[in-house]
This record gives structure tokens, C-alpha cells and sequence, in this order.
DNA sequence: CCTAATATGTAGCCAAGGCTTCATTCTGTA
DNA sequence: TACAGAATGAAGCCTTGGCTACATATTAGG
């Protein structure tokens, strides 16, 4: 009762937690670039590095990432933009953290710690688990 | 008001997610490795690349690293043992690990979704939140 | 309109965390 | 007890996602 889960089980919940973990940096690079456009107009690789945090070589290197992911366009010296998928994606994204960080809330946590956990815990966050949360928000209103 | 979090503070809540993700890998180890000597007397490389997914030489590779961070001893063809920091740690990591999982539950989550998101989810979850889990929790049953 | 400051892009380095391949060491059983 | 099969370890390769340093392009002010 208390012992190891099976080992295919485990196997595919830990491999499963690793490919989430591989498209948290493209989705963050999204819902930041979609955020920009909406509040500045533009997406520009020195904003993306001021605010994720990193050099702006970083940034630049990612964006060929996105592209190379059909996610993103740009033009040398002419900011980000995203395709349609980036922009689905983006969206995706920003109701999924929105909804993340009202059920810490509405659990307890304080809004400074739900934003900061909200970063990490978003991108580990199922369709099933989701759809759990928007029911529990919505009741806890 | 639904504009961007300013500069500083979002740059360092990407950076502290970056953080806690660099420390994801080791936790689980320690846990694993945790979990098997309890359920097997031992823990051998061959059974922790079974249950994470990955290849033996993964394994072989990664204890090399939690010896380097103190975390862990082994000696050839004679298993891997926690130190008194690894058990620490793996202690530290199971409690947070059930607490995340009864906090999702407790939210209406499925057991088997709870289970494979905490996998991802655990990491990212600060002492702050963890109490208010532990609180929400509590006060749920 | 020139020039200094800023932004962008390129190149090359590093560590982490995957992998496969091959050599070596154990170990259980015939 | 010998040997086949399983486990272990080492070596070398790949991609991600960081970094610094340097070169080039753009832009804003005087």
C-alpha cells in the first residue's frame, strides 16, 4: 500500500514531467512576446532578455528556436511577431497561468508567492488538472 | 492595471523558476533513491533508470553529480546510499511531494492527474505556498 | 549630418542531461 | 565451477540554454 508505484507507471509520470519541462521555455517566450506586442507594440530581443532575465545573446538564439518551431518571425533589427500557432499558443498559455495563480489564491497562498510559483508551476499543469481548478475557482467565488 | 509586472520583478520571478528547475533533477533522485532503499534494501542503478525512464549510463552519470553535491556515496557495483544531507533532502522532497498531491485532490483533482502533474508541479512550490497547502489541506477533511 | 549610444547579431565556450556503444564485473544456475 | 546473461561503468556524441566578447547596424541628439 505505502510502496513504489509500478515501474511503467512511474516511468511515463517522470517522462511525461520531462517533456513538459521541454516546451516551458518556447511557451514563456510566447505569452512574454504576446504580452509585449499588446503593451508596447513591439517585441524586441533586449525587452525579452531585460525581462526573462538573461543576455539578450540568449534571447536571440531562443527566437531561432521559435522560428525553427514555426512559432515566430522575425527580421533582423525588426523585432519578434508570432505566427498563428505562437499566437494560439500564447493564449493558451496566459489563461492557463491566469487560472494557475487564482486557484493558489483562492487556496490561501499570498498573491505575491502565487505569481512567483505560478512560473514554474504552470507548464505542469494538465488539461484535466486545468479543467479541475476552473471548477474550484469558480465555486470558491 | 493589466499591464506587465514591473522589470526587476518579473525578471526575478523567471530567474527563481530557472532556479528551482536546475534543483528538479537532484530532488528526484534523492527521493527515488529514498524510496528504494526503503522498499528494497538497496538502490542500483539499473532499477532508478527503470523507474525515471532513462538509460543506465543517465543514471551512472547523474550519481556522479549528487556525489559531487554531498548528496549521495556510492562505491562500484555496490549500490547508491543517501548522506544525512540526501536524506534531508529526500525527506523534505516526500512530505512536499503527498502535500502537493492531497492539495490537488482536495481542489477536485483526479487522483492519477494529481499524481503525474505534482511530478512537475512539486518542484516549483515555494515554503510560503506549502503551508497554505498544508493549511487548505487541513481544513478540507 | 555626424557621431555616440544603444540595439542586434555572430562566434565560441560551458554544464546539464539525454543517448549509444563497448568493455568489464557480478552472479545465478546448469 | 564455469559460463551465460545481467548489471555496471567509461567514453564520446548531441541538444538546450546559459554566458562573454566582439562586430555590425540603427537611432537619437547636438
Amino acid at each position: 500500500m505505502s510502496g513504489l508505484p509500478a515501474i511503467p507507471e512511474q516511468a511515463h509520470r517522470f517522462g511525461a514531467a520531462r517533456t513538459a519541462q521541454s516546451s516551458a521555455l518556447l511557451e514563456d517566450y510566447a505569452e512574454l512576446i504576446a504580452d509585449l506586442l499588446v503593451a508596447e507594440g513591439e517585441a524586441r530581443p533586449t525587452d525579452i532578455a531585460r525581462r526573462l532575465g538573461v543576455s539578450h545573446a540568449t534571447v536571440i538564439k531562443t527566437i531561432g528556436r521559435l522560428k525553427r518551431e514555426g512559432l515566430a518571425t522575425a527580421r533582423p533589427y525588426r523585432g519578434v511577431f508570432l505566427t498563428n500557432a505562437g499566437q494560439l499558443l500564447a493564449d493558451r498559455v496566459r489563461t492557463r497561468h491566469r487560472l494557475v495563480v487564482d486557484m493558489l489564491v483562492a487556496v490561501g497562498v499570498p498573491r505575491e508567492a502565487a505569481e512567483q510559483d505560478a512560473e514554474g508551476i504552470e507548464h505542469h499543469v494538465s488539461e484535466t488538472t486545468l479543467a479541475a481548478f476552473a471548477a474550484f475557482v469558480e465555486a470558491a467565488r
